[in-house]
DNA sequence: GAGTGGTCTAGACCACTCG
DNA sequence: GAGTGGTCTAGACCACTCC
């Protein structure tokens, strides 16, 4: 088991700076746990006194730094024995967040096409089939439909629910180039921190099978996904059909239990 | 915004109990949190400082309780204002971990059938197509396929591919009842911590059909997984087959990004 | 016995929210 | 200005691993 070798070069910490130093410290060593995990073979990190000293900091930080570094999943640790890189480094959870970031993260380059946006009254029944906690039936929503593409092929299409009570002025201009998610912060100032969703196999009908360029009967996945902020506001209802053709969704790094 | 009434029964910790005393804080407030949420409105936590002179511990160790309960999503709070209870205090992921406890927690009583259990010298070739990090070619594996059901109901073909390696003098008799993931602890001492997956809408060919009890062709979900432990010992790759109709799998209470 | 991570304490300063 | 959560410190004891 070979040591992690940490930059030689010293590197400060700014204890005025804008962010926290725990997170300076655990990007920092996010960075060696990346370049050092070309090898295969798992590292050992310093022990969290000798990094409490490298980075002069208290051994409190240090670790608040490798919880977080421990929930990405960038390293687990060993009561007694040490601290080390783990083999696989890859990302966090992929699947249910903002497309366009997902896509990306797969590596591929993400646009959008709105192919409707209306207003309606009610959500789609299989919205109320697999998710609780729904809203009351007396309310109006935005319905954005998009097709979306990865590399410029149509890997889903997807029909947004936006009520129109936390959207005021919303405006088909505001969706119509860029992700959502961005007009949502900037606008209203919504940010989504969590989601609930449900995942069911399906066959394309008439009309997705046009909007995805697949057969009517070619299998397809249908997610129902709730976001909500972190202060527990709804901020979207979402149904989304991927083609089943050479995309898949994928989830890393999850942490059971 | 109503005040969580916190129990009026005076609660003590165990400084010198079993587990550690930030734990039996947050098992006492997620207990409050249950309870109180049959009212629809959020609660307000009594502040960290309450907590701790409640408690009587540091407010370190309320912080680590919190800080808890917010990855679980039970809670969240506001710099400035307060911590506040969620007001949907669904459970933590699904979809991912074991088979036996997914079930549970969605109410139906699961069990299973071992159809098969015999050594092979590779893996699918979806396993490789979907999932980084797999092993060398030059390896072997027990192959145990199951029919995974919820309440007698068919759901899920499952086949588990164990490293023979990993697993030595692994036999029919010891996954034929019960849960794999405890005789994996039980008798190796392994505890699987995280998951990687890709999941595919496809359709039942003859011998999915035959075992699920749907047509051929009718809608399945793929998903393809590997397990790991805690200190990145690969435990299982698995295949599963999702029925479609009536079967949905769920992700509750996923944090993004 | 020396070193490690796990837990806990008491006290401090900050930016933020609210009245 | 009072109260809140966010961050940080210095120091302590424990159970565990390794030699």
């Amino acid at each position: 088991m070979k040591a992690l070798s940490v930059s030689k070069v010293r590197r400060f910490v700014q204890k005025t700076g804008a962010s926290p130093v725990y997170r300076q410290v655990a990007d920092l060593l996010e960075r060696d746990i990346q370049q050092g995990s070309s090898r295969s073979e798992r590292a050992a990190l310093p022990s969290e006194n000798e990094l409490a000293a490298e980075f002069k900091v208290s051994r409190v930080t240090v670790r608040q730094a490798l919880d977080e570094l421990h929930r990405k999943g960038l390293i687990y640790r060993e009561k007694g024995r040490g601290s080390y890189a783990r083999s696989q480094h890859i990302g966090g959870v992929t699947g249910f967040g903002s497309f366009t970031s997902e896509v990306e993260n797969a590596g591929s380059k993400p646009t959008s096409r709105v192919v409707n946006f209306v207003k309606v009254s009610s959500l789609p029944d299989g919205m109320k089939r697999h998710l609780a906690n729904l809203p009351p039936n007396n309310r109006s929503y935005h319905c954005l439909a998009r097709v979306r593409c990865a590399d410029s092929r149509p890997v889903a299409y997807e029909e947004t629910y936006l009520d129109t009570e936390t959207y005021p002025g919303l405006e088909r201009a505001d969706v119509e180039n860029g992700s959502l998610y961005a007009a949502m912060l900037r606008i209203w100032g919504y940010q989504p921190a969590w989601a609930d969703a449900a995942i069911e196999p399906s066959v394309a009908d008439e009309a997705i099978a046009k909007h995805l360029g697949i057969k009517v009967g070619a299998p397809v996945v249908v997610a129902w996904r709730v976001t909500s902020s972190e202060q527990d506001e709804v901020l979207e209802y979402v149904r989304s059909v991927y083609r089943g053709d050479g995309f898949a969704l994928t989830v890393r790094r999850l942490k059971i239990s």
